[in-house]
DNA sequence: CACCGAGACTGGAACGAGTCAAGAAAAGGA
DNA sequence: TCCTTTTCTTGACTCGTTCCAGTCTCGGTG
């Protein structure tokens, strides 16, 4: 994800989209029978402007909507969205998880290798063909979840034109983040 | 720390034999050009044993076997022998990092919700239907996970016994209980 | 429209899973 | 065998997240 710096204007005006996807979080928190707060309103704002991501990020785009929200309000109201449906949360192996507000789709995601970039997929060949292992073990499946892993435009076209130096470019994956695979083109 | 240019790169896989997770550790580890220790061959015999154990649990069991082990030196090993591709990591939402002996074929996992039991699933329909994305964005994809959530046998009895079917569908993840582990496919 | 209680926030400490760094201990080729 | 390289041990430390206790506030009620 791309936390841009310049963090959006103060409110929504309702863009008229397509669904109620992106409509005004206060009719959302109400909908899902939670009370509406400032935090929320604006997790929930952050989450529509800026897809997939993290709880720090969030954090941060919320304070500087509000002034000063504390890290634990954050955890908190995402937790509280989560499970009232509002919101998605994804947990890409090796980074922190990341948030999204488009639910009730099953879709997938394309993770960045290098950056932790993240995008949407939609579900694979029409339908989800990922639902019926062909042997689950005695499991009872009721998700299928898919993460692609890959190169995002930007990190792959850095690498093609490479020989450059190491230009500060976004560190966004402190941790391990490189499991070298590669084989299978 | 965006992997940078070459450092670590240039591993060279090996050949990868899927009998390779039953053979002997030693063999394994000479042929991956590793040095023989044992902590290693503990490791790798502990993993075969138990797959999808998580480093805490390989190292209790490493322990076990050999008196004492710095839980360093296991981190080292494990990362070491993925390096090497002697041992996969997979990292399911909500539980620590878990490691298996079984690589090269890009197989599937189920993980059961409340429990965190995985199992191993052939990839899906013979062949992998799931590495085609309709639509990457743009990236550039090598690789699909996918990951299978439901109730593991018998914490679906359990459930069942004492409870209507399998209606809630809500996100369990809080810290499972201990030392539920695998079952084969 | 002031009151009140469940449910939100605040701040700080605590935690689990991993990582980093420096030195001691071995593996294995010469 | 000796010596170099790699591995293991200790222990401090980071990160993301959660737990706790106290304070504040939303929003239904009198």
């Amino acid at each position: 994800m791309t936390p841009r710096t310049g963090t959006e204007d103060g409110h929504v005006p309702v863009p008229a989209d397509p669904r109620h996807h992106v409509a005004d979080p206060r009719a959302r928190l109400r909908a899902a029978g939670l009370r509406v707060t400032a935090p929320r309103q604006a997790v929930l704002g952050v989450l529509g402007e800026h897809p997939h991501s993290t709880a720090e990020a969030v954090a941060s785009a919320v304070r500087s909507r509000l002034g000063s929200v504390s890290t634990q309000a954050v955890y908190d109201v995402l937790a509280a969205c989560v499970d009232a449906g509002l919101v998605r949360r994804i947990e890409p192996a090796g980074s922190a998880a990341r948030y999204e507000t488009r639910t009730g789709d099953n879709h997938h995601h394309v993770v960045c290798r290098s950056c932790g970039a993240t995008a949407d997929v939609d579900c694979v060949v029409g339908e989800p063909p990922c639902l019926t292992p062909s042997d689950a073990g005695g499991f009872v499946v009721d998700e299928a979840e898919v993460v692609f892993w890959g190169t995002c435009p930007s990190c792959h076209a850095a690498r093609v034109g490479l020989a450059g130096p190491t230009t500060a470019r976004r560190p966004v994956t402190q941790h391990e983040s490189h499991h070298h695979e590669e084989r299978r083109t």
